[in-house]
DNA sequence: TCCTTCGTTCGTCGACCATCGTACGAGCGG
DNA sequence: CCGCTCGTACGATGGTCGACGAACGAAGGA
């Protein structure tokens, strides 16, 4: 095989719909998740974010994020990093991302 | 009683959540329509938008919108017409409104 | 070697969603 | 007055979504 490793099927964003990443980014756990991807700016595995739900519930969402082309993730070893496909997002869809963390902080 | 006619339930945007306007934003008729309001920048009656869907089904979509802060209705006679609450939503979400109507035209 | 951790897969469940057709009511126009 | 147009209300339906638990495999550590 050509690539050994690291096989998760990520889309190329020029295939990503615009309805496609807001309909990944309306619901409010993976909001959570691209924010603190956001925010570390680096990458994450799964299990570091705290989140309130099971866990093939946060393996479901974060194939949600990837399919829709706001994340990338690399596996290593037993677990899985993530990190926000921020310049390729900016590049397709210009503002959208920063926009939407923008407002993540309001009350 | 006080007002007498065009009651159809607006929230207030402080009332409104991100999500809510992103999952508004994430359905290809619901954004056709918030494309087509922002291009003539006034008022639309329902039927004049050229939508490929049932009548009801458009009753549908509109109550979506205005459920989520995004559009305003206000009936006269027998037909409804529709406007872009753009001024409100860029005082809640500040540039949203913007970057998704700016990528509307990308491929 | 054994046990723990990490994430996936599978099946299931209830809720919600987009869609439709039909029937309806309220105006407007002839 | 009669018909047309506009939009709503009311099911019904098929599909998707978010959530769960259980079972699993692959590392990695003790």
């Amino acid at each position: 095989m050509p690539t050994p490793d690291t096989q998760t099927e990520h889309p190329a964003l020029a295939d990503v719909e615009l309805t496609d990443v807001l309909a990944a980014l309306s619901d409010p756990i993976r909001l959570e998740i691209v924010r603190q991807l956001a925010e570390d700016g680096g990458e994450r595995t799964c299990g570091s974010f705290g989140l309130p739900i099971a866990k093939s519930t946060a393996t479901h969402h974060f194939r949600v994020l990837r399919q829709a082309g706001v994340v990338t993730s690399r596996e290593e070893g037993t677990r899985k990093y993530n990190a926000l496909r921020r310049d390729e997002l900016e590049a397709r869809f210009p503002g959208l991302l920063g926009s939407v963390l923008g407002n993540l902080e309001n009350p």
